[in-house]
DNA sequence: GGCATTGAAAAGAATCGTTATAATTTGATA
DNA sequence: TATCAAATTATAACGATTCTTTTCAATGCC
């Protein structure tokens, strides 16, 4: 089961993390902490943000998260680490999973004096909501 | 010359503005809210925060600045609005510019219901100084 | 087995970047 | 130069994130 990723880090398991990886196993909305906070909270109501932080950076560190940068003031989650881009809704923030891959390489001099140990693509425009809600303000 | 750019908004051009733009002309260092007001605060001692917020959003609006966010917790601004990508070091955030082109097309049936607008790479690694730095440590 | 010690996790408090408000000042136009 | 909309500034508020303290659970020791 893939929930399982989550078990094996050597990291306590409380009830309040299990609940967080419950939320985020199979997740493809790319939540962001607060996102995380109100959907555990119901269930415990007592789960505070720094738990969600911190929960959120042992993830991190250990590998099984991804930290987007894509939205201003915010932090969002991809609790899926396999090599992939996304389509961002410039008015939602809506973030859509994109799954091909492209030949991003980069000339030698470039490469030389730069370590690159990764890429992301940032597809930017409008989802299918937002362009209708746009073309109904007159 | 290339400031006229920022005179022809229809804006008033105050002494702090034109500070600003001054700062930003030719200006490589994708440079953060803090990083413009520490710059300009000297000659504009009773310059803002503020100012520089407003200042940054009308050019935003004008088309004449990008907003970049590439670190999280903080806005970074790209005074270059011409098509290209950027290299960002994971250590000390550091941004560099890449002009070259790449082809980034998506399936039909995305893009008839995502109306792409725009596209942006992030290539992340290590500088050479944080490379160095790193290797320092035993 | 009970109790002290340790270290990690949770909660509450504080900080940081940013935005909003309101009063004053300024630049552009007539 | 007088007018007025627009810009600046100080201050306060806000949301997102981080820091510090407190709590708790696991382990070792008597």
């Amino acid at each position: 089961m893939e929930m399982d990723k989550y078990r094996n880090f050597g990291i306590k398991l409380t009830p309040q993390r299990l609940a967080i990886f419950k939320f985020l196993n199979g997740n493809r909305s790319h939540p962001s902490a607060d996102d995380i906070f109100n959907a555990v909270k119901n269930e415990y109501p007592t789960m505070s943000f720094a738990t969600v932080y911190n929960t959120m950076d042992v993830l991190k560190s250990k590998g099984a998260i991804r930290e987007l940068t894509i939205e201003s003031g915010k932090k969002r989650y991809d609790p899926d680490c396999s090599q992939h881009h996304h389509l961002i809704c410039v008015e939602c923030k809506v973030v859509v999973d994109i799954f091909k891959e492209f030949n991003l390489s980069l000339s030698s001099d470039i490469t030389k004096d730069f370590n690159i140990k990764g890429t992301h693509i940032e597809f930017y425009g409008l989802c299918k909501r937002c362009k209708i809600l746009a073309g109904k303000k007159h």
